[in-house]
DNA sequence: GCATTTGACTTGATGCGTCAAGTTATCGTT
DNA sequence: AACGATAACTTGACGCATCAAGTCAAATGC
């Protein structure tokens, strides 16, 4: 577990975590400044109304949406509860299973969800895609999906 | 600024985006929990008191520790005043120009920065760097970079 | 040399996420 | 069919970040 003494980063190391602890910072930062600018909610808002309006009947249970949007079901519940304030999202126990939630995206929820994803997409594209070559961008998946791996395995998800 | 038609992300993007999306959300959300289990302090107070540890005469004015550590001088502020109370720094106005604001690292401090470091480190390189080949070390500075650089420019810092 | 401005913080209110402790509905067992 | 166990949420309290407003010291203009 603990070595007598410690392996410190080298330079290259370093610098390599320099520029991401830069991005793990800033890169959420930016895309919930335009998501609150352009549409008045923030990027986790936008996951689960997004969540909802690309599943087929605009419905999920709580515990799939919670899954989808890589939150806490606590979390989800707070945040959909704001939703629902904002006629967005209303929820119902669902019918085949009284233990489970269903919420469903309104009317008022989809358009909101047209209105935000353009703007939304524009700028992921614009931070992540642009700046990158191709073969950076498939670099990225991978580099991504091994440290999700590396972190996954203890703790799949928060809460419970 | 808003084309007719938006540009959705192509299959390979979103599995890239994706891949960072779940990097974005867990990697810091894992660094936390070491940090809080094993020291009982979060990542940013970490940052703050590992930049004042590595000043020359241990202490840095408010603004650039704020720099270094990457979050607002309102944040900093009241992380600091709860790192005073904790008995790790202290505050005293600069003697060569009263404007300015000195956090001093104490004894007990550089303490908790040398007990904290070798298993935040230990961390930083199981999550991050064991997983990835060299090469992949070395896109991963290039890409943080580039995307920092795309966010850079309009708000290098949040607050002020 | 006095007033204004600027810059560096500090503070208090507000909102969101987390954690621990409930609730409620079904399932398994007896 | 009654009982405890489990799973899926929900809720309230608490901590931390953000934002807007305030304070205070030096520089700047007149």
């Amino acid at each position: 577990m603990s070595d007598d003494e410690p392996r410190w980063l080298n330079t290259d190391e370093n610098e390599a975590w320099l520029a991401l602890a830069r991005t793990l910072m800033r890169l959420p930062a930016a895309l919930d400044t335009q998501l609150q600018r352009d549409q008045g909610i923030t990027h986790f808002e936008y996951q689960v109304l997004a969540g909802l309006s690309m599943s087929p009947e605009h419905n999920l249970r709580m515990s799939e949406l919670a899954l989808f949007a890589d939150g806490s079901l606590s979390r989800l519940s707070h945040v959909v509860k704001r939703l629902e304030r904002r006629g967005w999202v209303y929820r119902t126990p669902d019918p085949d299973d009284g233990r489970y939630t269903r919420a469903f995206l309104t009317d008022d929820g989809w358009q909101k969800v047209v209105e935000a994803a353009p703007g939304h997409v524009a700028e992921v594209r614009r931070l992540v895609f642009d700046p990158l070559t191709k073969a950076q961008q498939k670099q990225l998946r991978d580099i991504g999906r091994r440290i999700t791996n590396a972190i996954g395995a203890e703790d799949t998800c928060p809460d419970q």
